[in-house]
RNA sequence: CGGGGUGUAGCGCAGCCCGGUAGCGCGCGUCGUUCGGGACGACGAGGUCGUGGGUUCAAAUCCCGCCACCCCGACCA
């Protein structure tokens, strides 16, 4: 059923382009490097957004809203932070055209210089802080747990819709505390909401843990991601969750009066997941048919089709099960489309990955039952119309499921050890996958090994399972083993 | 920024080597027959052949410049 694992990436490449375009989730834009997304996909996005926010609400943040740009000065007020990011930044240096002389269209009016140039948010910590200065003084004012919706800029090299575009759209939270501890605690807090909405609603999943020194955010002391695995054998960061200590609260200024009458400087977090996770989304489930969508986040979780054609007739006999399927909660539509024939629709949904789709013909009304075919396993069956609404409403979940078990055991088959160097490059290079190898802990080897095999450390383990052992690059001895993988 | 490749109809491509004024499939429109797994037939619409120059009686085709895009690297929280 998944998609096979192959070495020519450029294949696997296809195929991921492929759905995207047959889906009708996206297109390419005049821009390069950044993508139309189109209602469909777009409706995906949002179903992720809702069920994100809400969580996020669940737990006390709150949305609002900073500027698309940033004063070019205060990139540089944290010092690992514009090292991170100034290599793909897209910079404002104007703000007039005019007809250019010669009579061939406009030109960049050489006298609306801007005094200080700007800078198209590529992550908003900068601005947001130098804000969040005015608004705390006291330890009343903390926490302050804010996130915000909005697109960023990054001018990456090289683009992929969803995967890696040049503008995305996200979530960046930011929260503001008067302890280490407090802070530390919402950073971990965010991590676990991440995982819960990868497994649960994405049926994708992740590990969990923290990034080395060399791969955290920059101007974080500590960055939690969750890695998924796609199903061409390489990792996906899916989600971080940055501890930020006091760097940009020194950088800001930002302090407060705590209950001793004492000042201090505030903690921080950011953390953010973005339309990548529709990327990953999309690599995880989907097969050489099209998309395969998770019941909980298709825009259109049951698509009926009259067979032949749309009739009355029809129409009045799954009209009664629609109203069914809506009472518990499942989105239903009705394809009233006559100029398609039915064989058209069955591919045309299985492209989209709708999870369940009903069959009703004349044949159906005569025997009182409903053709249900599943997405995931391609199952049909006749079911009889009265009880099918619980039977579709229990086979959603079961898919939701069934893709989440389906998920899992292809990680677990693409999961390995390595004690040696050559063993490593084979396993990394042959089968992808996730492959536990020791580590010296140094940034140098983790360089070199991902020099030599493109493999890096995706996270360090958060409870790491005792196993004593040499690293394979160096020899020297290794408490636990870290997971390496190729990634996009 | 290096190495390779491609620009021809909305999409995917052939034609280029060997110059003669543009074609195929899908899609699109109309009509008819169809209709339980991507229908078929007939007719039809649609192209500054990426762009600027050169050679030639004549350029999609040959030559030179430029631009754009794709792939592999580099890069990438």
């Amino acid at each position: 059923m998944a998609k096979e694992i192959t070495n020519r990436s450029e294949d696997y490449s296809q195929w991921y382009l492929d759905i995207v375009r047959k889906a009708d989730l996206a297109d390419n834009s005049a821009v390069r490097g950044c993508m139309v997304i189109k209602p469909y996909g777009f409706a995906i996005w949002e179903k992720m957004r809702d069920q994100l926010d809400a969580m996020f609400k669940e737990t006390g943040h709150v949305n609002a809203y900073f500027p698309l740009f940033i004063p070019k000065s205060f990139l540089s007020r944290e010092a690992d932070h514009v090292e991170g990011f100034a290599k793909e930044c897209a910079v404002v240096t104007h703000h007039r055209l005019m007809n250019n002389p010669d009579g061939s269209g406009v030109v960049v009016d050489p006298s609306a210089k801007l005094e200080e140039e700007l800078v198209v948010r590529p992550t908003s910590e900068t601005i947001i802080w130098n804000t969040y200065r005015d608004w705390i003084q006291s330890y009343r004012d903390l926490p302050l747990l804010i996130n915000q919706w909005a697109n960023v800029v990054r001018w990456e090299m090289r683009t992929r819709p969803f995967l890696r575009t040049a503008e995305f759209l996200w979530q960046e939270g930011h929260t503001a505390h008067a302890t280490r501890e407090e802070a530390m605690a919402e950073a971990r807090l965010i991590h676990d909401i991440y995982a819960r909405f990868a497994e649960e609603y994405m049926a994708m999943p992740v590990l969990k843990g923290s990034k080395t020194p060399n791969e955290r955010f920059a101007g974080a002391d500590e960055t939690f991601t969750i890695e998924a695995l796609m199903q061409d054998g390489r990792a996906l960061q899916a989600g971080t969750s940055h501890f930020l200590g006091q760097n940009f609260a020194k950088a800001f200024d930002v302090r407060f009066l705590n209950e001793e009458n004492q000042e201090e400087f505030v903690w921080a977090t950011s953390w953010g997941v973005s339309t990548r996770l529709v990327g990953g989304l999309i690599m995880t489930h989907s097969d050489d048919e099209g998309l395969v969508l998770p019941p909980k986040l298709a825009p259109v979780q049951v698509m009926i089709v009259p067979i032949p054609k749309p009739s009355s007739e029809i129409e009045e006999y799954a009209g009664k099960l629609m109203a069914a399927l809506r009472d518990r909660g499942v989105s239903v539509e009705y394809d009233r489309d006559d100029k398609k024939r039915p064989g058209f629709k069955f591919a045309e949904h299985e492209m989209r990955g709708v999870p369940v789709r009903v069959g009703v013909g004349m044949r159906d009304i005569e025997k009182g039952v409903v053709e249900v075919a599943r997405r995931d396993t391609k199952e049909k069956s006749s079911i009889p119309v009265d009880g099918a609404a619980d039977y579709i409403t229990s086979l959603l979940e079961e898919i939701q499921a069934n893709l989440l078990q389906r998920a899992l055991d292809f990680r677990a088959d693409h999961t390995s050890k390595a004690d040696d160097l050559e063993t490593f490059r084979s396993l990394i290079e042959d089968k992808g996958g996730f492959v536990y190898a020791h580590w010296d802990g140094t940034t140098e080897t983790e360089l070199k090994i991902k020099e030599m095999t493109k493999a890096t450390i995706r996270l360090l383990p958060l409870e790491p399972e005792a196993d004593e052992g040499r690293c394979i690059l160096t020899g020297k001895p290794s408490q636990y083993r870290v997971p390496f993988a190729k990634a996009y």
